[in-house]
DNA sequence: CCTTCGTAATCAATCGTTAGACTAAGGTTT
DNA sequence: AAACCTTAGTCTAACGATTGATTACGAAGG
């Protein structure tokens, strides 16, 4: 029977006290044992009876109390860039859900413009949060120097000199799209991607180099442009305007991709009849026109295995970085080709 | 300075204590005083002093402490029922923003299916939140009655008999779908949606409906299906199934706009000429083939408009149900053209 | 001259949990 | 039987902020 304690907003709750009380034991001895806590002798049938009295009276421990003793909130703050990329949602449900399993709550944080401050700072500053994931992909956005004090802190979906890491294997996705379009006969390729400014766009290019190196094949060309739908779609213009057009693109992020389809239907260039592209993965780029063949990363698992090592930071643990071990993979659709026969 | 005071992930923190020290006073004054409590008297120097004091240290009262006095927690949990559905993006982006003016902290749920157990009701059985924005728009996902204990709590996106709720104008977005097909000339109109468990899907069918009842045109087709791309795509294949094919349709989402335009294309079906189509705008509509026009929502304000109503809950008030006063507007894109002249 | 009042603060209890120090009862060892 | 362990707990002081109750002091009033 949950019975209102005055103020609005606000419930009586059930505390060790009361657990204590039914149990006829003292709270530090209901604590202890429900903790698990080694140091203290109890005996069974009175472990069995805290038990049966917490169970029964639903006792859920405070976290605002616990935190209060133990300096740890049992929150984790999420940075992200935009809310409204879709890879983010991915991210932030492997994250919300590993979290969940390991006890915390995840505070959400969204970069604002260079000029806005953004909450993640006073994430910090109040200690709210346990410690941070950054999910930010550019290097100039330096989230950690403006914090007023040090706080356990891991990225994901880039790497940084500065602290751990949790990625997915980005290269091997360039290296992949490489090969996928080289299988298909192309030897006249393109990487559209965001300046290296950007760490996932640096690896997928490598990738993407490394595989055309190895094939034999002249250097792709490169175009670099911010990882948004418009960013694609002012890129795709600049390679259709070259002189010699590549014949295969790798379109380095969803967003890119579907801005570049975009523009090659414009431009009135059919893909992938004229033109093979091939892009990263989501629900999206089965629905485009024509359906783009993707490459899929394994995001989902990036976010949990990014807050489980965010746990092990905060344990204490210095982790390196990690890449997550599911290797990207392709999914065949319809925008990939062989090129043209010469002439025609 | 910054001193650790030992476990990892442990700061030392600025306390009342620190400042009361050095200020030269009583704790209790300083949290007076930095709290404008009228109910004290302190002479205006000791009041300078002790604003110095913390400005000097950068205190930050330390949210945890006071939510364990207050009862209060400062954070609101937010459910959504897909983290990879752009809408919500949008409609987080207005809440954390908003959040984060009221001084609240925003933490993050999501609605796994039905057999795994959510984190939200775990927020809410630890009083790890003052108050809940559902944003789930399905009737039968009862968030509510899963929960241990009453919580306060808004709804968002949709309505509910059951608690203050905050949308947009989903009626005048179906209306002015609608409309703009109607204007455009088009006489046989359909409408995808889906079922009216979904509050978004009853609202946007009503205007729709209405629409056309007042311009005495026939009634709409009411093609029913889950707002997805898949659902989308299907709901296209059974409309081209019709005998006599609608010339205009309002696929009611973003997501049923792209899968139905690609069920389209795929059919052959060209848009706009043999089949007009409007759809819900967000940056997507702008790069499919073609174009989509579209109706834009007011969805960050929306999320901004529910954490403040959830605000009013939490402090004791009985809002009412609030509509965004901000109009759906229409994107004029490229998939809206005259009905082609009968016998062609 | 004693009481009362107002000012300017301080004191102390409290929120719920935790962990180290401590104790009471009973049993062993020498 | 005194000294010493063990067992099975209890006591108490935090963690940091808040707030109603209280106090110290000087001035004014009767």
């Amino acid at each position: 029977m949950e019975t209102n304690r005055g103020g609005p907003g606000r419930y009586r709750r059930t505390t060790l006290r009361d657990v204590a009380a039914a149990a006829g034991v003292d709270v530090s001895t209901v604590s202890k044992v429900l903790n698990n806590n080694s140091r203290i002798n109890v005996r069974p049938e009175t472990r069995e009876r805290i038990r049966a009295a917490a169970d029964e009276l639903r006792y859920r421990p405070d976290p605002v109390a616990r935190s209060l003793r133990s300096g740890r909130s049992g929150a984790l703050g999420m940075l992200f860039p935009d809310l409204t990329n879709p890879v983010y949602g991915l991210i932030m449900r492997g994250a919300s859900q590993r979290a969940s399993e390991l006890g915390y709550a995840i505070l959400l944080a969204e970069l604002g413009d260079e000029n806005t401050p953004s909450s993640y700072e006073r994430l910090v500053e109040e200690h709210r949060i346990d410690g941070l994931v950054i999910a930010t992909s550019r290097d100039n956005q330096d989230v950690i120097a403006k914090l007023p004090l040090e706080a356990p802190h891991v990225y994901t979906n880039r790497r940084s000199p500065e602290g751990p890491s949790v990625t997915v294997d980005d290269e091997a996705a360039g290296r992949l799209a490489a090969e996928t379009l080289l299988a298909a006969g192309h030897t006249r390729l393109a990487f559209i991607g965001d300046s290296d400014e950007t760490d996932t766009a640096r690896r997928r290019r490598l990738g993407f180099v490394r595989a055309c190196e190895e094939a034999g094949v002249p250097d792709p060309v490169d175009i670099r442009t911010p990882y948004t739908r418009a960013g694609g779609f002012e890129a795709m213009g600049s390679l259709l305007d070259l002189d010699e057009v590549p014949t295969g693109a790798f379109a380095s992020s969803l967003l890119v991709g579907i801005g570049s389809l975009a523009a090659a239907r414009q431009r009135g260039v059919a893909v992938p009849d004229a033109l093979s592209l091939i892009t990263l993965d989501a629900e999206d780029a089965e629905y485009t026109a024509p359906p783009l063949s993707a490459i899929r990363l394994p995001l989902r698992e990036m976010g949990a295995a990014a807050v489980e090592t965010l746990d092990r930071v905060v344990k204490g643990e210095r982790p390196t970085n990690l890449v997550v071990p599911i290797p990207p993979n392709l999914i065949e659709r319809e925008s990939v080709a062989p090129p043209r026969p010469a002439g025609l």
